[in-house]
DNA sequence: TTCTATTGTGCTATAATGACACAATAATAT
DNA sequence: ATATTATTGTGTCATTATAGCACAATAGAA
C-alpha cells in the first residue's frame, strides 16, 4: 500500500462533495471506428470510465474539466454534460467487486483509512459527461486504482463496472441527436480529412450506411469546409481532396444552428 | 412553529442523500401560453420551482415522480430529467434570503433542529426534470415551506430564488429540440382541441410563427390524428374540427422516430 | 497503354417546404 | 332572406431537399 494512495483517499474524503461522481466518456475515432477511453482495475478484469469527484470550491463543470485533463491531458475540448444517473442500487457494495480480490485492496485502505472505505461504497449519483476528442492528440494513462488506461473499440467493450455500460449507450443516443446540430467532426477527426472519414464517422454514429455521392454534396453544402491538396494514398485509383474546417464561417453557422437530418 | 415542520425537517436530515436535490420545471399550456408551476416562499416575495430530496432508498426518477405527485396530484404523465446544475454557488447562504425574514424562520428551526439548518444550507447539486401536464387536470397546492402554489405564464416569471430562472430557460431550449423528436402536444394539450390550438403550442415553444395551413397540412400527414365533430365557437366563422391523437398510431410512429423539423 | 477502384460531379424522380389563393361556413348585420 | 365577415380546410405552384443511379476523371498497378 503506497503512501500516495493513503494521501489521496484522505485528501478526496476531505475535500470532495459525499455521494455524487462525475463520470467522463471521452469518446475518439480512429481507423473509422468510434472509441472510448477506459481505465482497468488493478488486480482485477473489471473496466471503468474515467472519472472522479466534485470538489467542495469547484463547479461541476470544472471538476469534469479537471477529470479529462487529468486523463488525457488536454485542456479546452468538447466537453458536454449529457445525463445524471441516480438508481439506488449505484454503490460499490452491490458490486461483484466484493467478491474478488478489489475487496482485499479496500480492506487495506480500510486499515489505514477507514473513513474513506465507508465513504466510496456509500450510494453516489453520478452525473455523465461526454468529450470528444483526437485520439492522436491524447497521451492516456491509468490513475492510481488503475493499471491500463485504453482506447477500447465501441463494438468490443470489455466487463465493465455498474451501469457505466448504460451510460455509455445513453450518450450514443445523445449523440446521435446531437449530430443533426453539431456537426461534430471538428473534433474528433485530425484537421485535415477526407470526406470518406468525415462519412465513416458519421456512419459509426448513425449505425447505419450513407449514401457517398450525397453525403459528399450535403457536408460542402454547408459551406464550412476548406479544400486543401489531394491526399495520394498509394491506391490504384483517384486520390481524394483533403479537407479542414473553416472556423469562421463554421462558428457562424453554429450560432444559426445547423439543422440537418439523416 | 408548527410540530409538522419540525417533523419534517428531521425526517429530510435522516433519510435523504446529502447535498443532493430535484427541481421539477412542471409546463402547462393555456390561453395559448406556456406556464410553468412556481411556489412562493412564506413571508417573502420570492419564487422557486416545487424540488425536493432524495430518499436513500429511492431511485431519483421515483424521487421526481413522488415530487410531481406531491405538488400536482399527477401519477404518470410525461416527465423526464433533462439537466444537473452543479454551481458551486447553489446554496442557500448565498441567497438573498440572509437579508430576509426567511433567515428568522430559519433561525427558529435552528432552535428546535440545528441540524436541519446545516443540512439545508449546505451546498446542493441539483437535477432538473420537466414534466409536461395538462393544467385542467391539476390541484396545484403548497407545501409546509410556501403559502402559494400557482401557474405562472413563462412571460411573465417573478423573481426566482438561486439559479432556477437559469433552469427554466434551459428547459425551455431542451423542450424546443425535442419538440423535433416527440408531439408532446398530447400532453400539454386537453383530450380534444383544435389545430389552432395545437399551433399556438408549437408557436410558444419555438418562439416564433409558423405559417397556418402548411402546419395544419404537415401535422395531419403525420397520421395519428383523428377529426371529430366541429367546435362551435360562437364566433361569426368557419368552425374549427376538433382532433385527438390516436394512441396507437401514435405510438407506433414514435417508436420509428418522428422526425420532421421548423 | 490498359485496367481497376475510387472520387467528384451530373442527372432525374420524388418528397418536403413555403407562400399564397380561394371556396366553405358559422354567426352577425342589414 | 340576404349580404357581410372572419376563419377554416384545401388547392396550387415554385423552390428546395433527398435518394438513387450514372459517368467521367484519375492514381497507381498490370
Amino acid at each position: 500500500m503506497d503512501q500516495n494512495l493513503i494521501d489521496f483517499t484522505t485528501q478526496v474524503v476531505d475535500e470532495c462533495l459525499p455521494g455524487k461522481s462525475i463520470d467522463c466518456v471521452i469518446i475518439g475515432f480512429e481507423k473509422q471506428q468510434l472509441k472510448v477511453l477506459l481505465l482497468k482495475w488493478k488486480y482485477e478484469d473489471i473496466w471503468c470510465l474515467p472519472g472522479g469527484f466534485i470538489r467542495k470550491d469547484e463547479d461541476m463543470d470544472q471538476a469534469a474539466q479537471r477529470i479529462l485533463e487529468m486523463r488525457t491531458g488536454l485542456k479546452s475540448v468538447y466537453l458536454n454534460q449529457f445525463y445524471t444517473f441516480g438508481s439506488k442500487k449505484r454503490s460499490r457494495l452491490n458490486e461483484e467487486v466484493q467478491l474478488t480480490r478489489m475487496r482485499h485492496v479496500l480492506e487495506e485502505i480500510h486499515g489505514k483509512n477507514e473513513k474513506f472505505v465507508t465513504w466510496i461504497t456509500q450510494r453516489f449519483i453520478t452525473t455523465g459527461y461526454f468529450a470528444l476528442v483526437d485520439i492522436r492528440k491524447t497521451a492516456p494513462h491509468p490513475d492510481m486504482l488503475s493499471d491500463r488506461c485504453e482506447w477500447k473499440s465501441l463494438s468490443n467493450i470489455p466487463g465493465l463496472m455498474m451501469d457505466h455500460k448504460e451510460i455509455i449507450l445513453k450518450v450514443m443516443e445523445h449523440l446521435r441527436v446531437q449530430l443533426n446540430y453539431l456537426p461534430i467532426g471538428i473534433s474528433l477527426l485530425p484537421q485535415k480529412f477526407t470526406m470518406q472519414d468525415l462519412q465513416k464517422l458519421y456512419e459509426a454514429i448513425l449505425k447505419k450506411p450513407l449514401e457517398r455521392s450525397n453525403f459528399q454534396r450535403k457536408m460542402l453544402k454547408l459551406g464550412f469546409f476548406i479544400r486543401h491538396e489531394k491526399q495520394l494514398t498509394g491506391a490504384a485509383n483517384k486520390a481524394p481532396y483533403l479537407y479542414s474546417f473553416d472556423e469562421m464561417k463554421y462558428n457562424e453557422l453554429i450560432e444559426k444552428g445547423i439543422g440537418f437530418r439523416y
